[in-house]
DNA sequence: AATGAATGAGACTTCATTCAT
DNA sequence: TATGAATGAAGTCTCATTCAT
């Protein structure tokens, strides 16, 4: 995968259970928390002005409105709007990399498809992509740290993928453009899941179909005879 | 294709012939100049803004310097700064269009390959694939102009499926899995030559040589027999 | 003079003459004027603004209020507060530096009495030596620009004291030690000037007069004979 | 003196002889503590954050923290920041007192010496001078407290000064001309000190040889025949 | 008595847009 | 038509103070 492929950062899972977050603004003040849960509270809620606003014109009264809390707190919590970002990032980036190491059983055909279903449940969840994106390429801090959140993801399929051609299982294609090509679908689709997720056009296609039938297709591509 | 597939949107051809294109600044006073011209030095330097510093980054005081006018004049030309992004968008569109209407001759593969590589090279000149993505999901009039710019496109292979498909040279795939397979690798590949553009991570691959692998593969993926 | 001594930064003259300062709010919009003007009508709004409230209290809206524009115009003409901190200091730097340039003439006693009395009128004029010498000994450039403005000074009474030492006219004092009382007492007055102005207590001793009685009594002091 | 003079505010004595004064921020709990001495450490950090911050720009935070205390625990002790400072001032001013004092025996050239040489003294201790003159000027309460701690200092040179001319010891110099030489000369040594304490250019001179040359000079000076 | 999370007013600054020249 | 000074709304961030624990 060619740096711009990008991960399976899925279930965050253990953070944002709590679901009495709603408490939305009508006490005189939020009451003490458990500071990591009123870190995962604002991040969630960042999660979704970004989604909503971009990241420019997400505003931190917008956030801290979302949150339940006041701005000022937000800033007790983290340095600034972009560390909300990059926070968010590595949340995400960690998620992935639990969801790479959870993995690892089937066939490289199963694993793909794997991550590619783990790939639109994510932006289903949070329809980051396209603003992590522009973000990353703006700014980079954030470039760095978007980048090692696709890192393993990339270790990993790059590992199959030689794996595969020692056993000639594939038919002569450069090897960096078969990653380039896997890598590009995987980022395509997840934009494409990121677009459906926000209206674009067509329903949403079931993960899980998706990510089948598009591995099978790429796979029989990539091993058929001349 | 699917909403979100992307456009040969390549030469701009008209505009930027002009080899005084470089008048970043130095003029004093700008002499009398066809105000076609000027428009189109103002979308030209607002795109390598856009493209350097993302939408709400840029300045209309940077474009302004970038164009070699003053702040003022901008308003001559374009209502504010979202309307100069529009008509970017609007000429890209032209220019997508166009290429597409030049094009109707060989094979689909060869259609495919020469789309792909179109876009590879219009993200080469303008790489505002990410950017636009970003803005058309943020700004619903952005988002049409946007939707418009890809529609040609995906009309178009959209009718070459249902060609191939009639003609039985596809196994069975859902057809609207072909058109996502076929959509989201443009995509993705068109984001991944953003991002090589960008300097991230690997060597920018040929459009051509990219375009022709990708297609071969995937068309070999599509017409496999079980 | 040791390094805390102070200047005759008195009558900028050319700048403030503008006695239409004052059209306080009640236009639309500033119209147009000569930037150099605004420039120095921000320049006197902040040392007025400045001295009634120090520098941190000193807010943006204020000064930009007293100065008649809104405040983003201040932006138009300093990079910010301390930039117009900064620009103060170096506007009573040069006058200083003129101040002291046109005098070169009488005897040392005279010279000492005029800067003397340059200082106290500086001070009537822009109360601002407590909060120069508080910037000065918190923010390094400040303190740089503050002790170039009074580097032209210490320069001039140096060469003086070396003067009538060799001329063998002082007793035995260590140079040092009298180039720290006299310095001293300049700044020793300049404050006790800049309090009387406040309404500190007395009244301010006529600038003349003390600079003269306090002259004589200093040499006097150096010249005694054991 | 003329009301900006200054007083000999030296040792507080009491309050920090404490050897465990540096402890800044490590205890897990603040163990049992007299409060008078959590007072006096709190004044402490305080001061030494003024000193380096200046007070605006010296946050309740990092008082506290330099204090090794939470900053709930400040307002425990005192009504605020504000109130802080003027805790801090009182303190002086009581220790100046209890110099002047203490003093009373020898000439006057002797009293004004060692008055200079605890001016210097309590700069070194603590360089304060220039902010409480800032405060001082901007903020009336803490104006008070500024006068009242320079007040018995002034009375006792007022009374000397009296004695000095009623045997007709001093020539015909107006006995507030004298009066504001000295006191002018003692704040410029003073502002001198906290310069030099702070680095500004020359090493420090020592207060015992400065303060002897000093008043030599003046009092030699002040009487003088014509 | 001590803590420190929460608050929110208000500071500085940016920038798209307007309009007198 | 071109200019760029002026505008002011809105954004990010700071910090003294409060108060539940």
């Amino acid at each position: 995968m060619s740096g711009h492929s990008l991960s399976t950062m899925s279930q965050e899972g253990s953070v944002d259970s709590a679901s009495d977050k709603a408490l939305t603004s009508s006490e005189q003040r939020q009451p003490r928390r458990r500071p990591a849960q009123r870190r995962a509270e604002i991040l969630e809620a960042a999660a979704e002005v970004f989604a909503r606003k971009g990241f420019e014109r997400a505003t931190t009264k917008e956030i801290a409105a979302q949150a339940g809390v006041s701005e000022g707190t937000l800033y007790n919590y983290f340095g600034g709007k972009r560390d909300i970002l990059l926070a968010l990032l590595n949340q995400m980036g960690e998620s992935a990399s639990a969801a790479i190491a959870r993995m690892q059983n089937g066939s490289f055909e199963e694993m793909l498809a794997q991550l590619l279903a783990d790939q639109i449940r994510m932006v289903h969840r949070r329809p980051l992509m396209i603003l992590l994106l522009q973000q990353a390429v703006l700014d980079d801090e954030v470039g760095r740290a978007f980048d090692q959140m696709i890192a393993g993801l990339q270790r990993e399929t790059m590992n199959q993928f030689a794996t595969l051609f020692a056993s000639g299982k594939l038919r002569t294609v450069d090897p960096f453009v078969a990653e380039e090509i896997v890598g590009s679908m995987m980022m395509g689709l997840t934009i494409g899941a990121e677009l459906a997720e926000r209206g674009w056009h067509h329903e949403p296609l079931s993960p899980e179909v998706l990510g089948k039938s598009v591995v099978d297709v790429i796979m029989k591509g990539l091993r058929a005879r001349t």
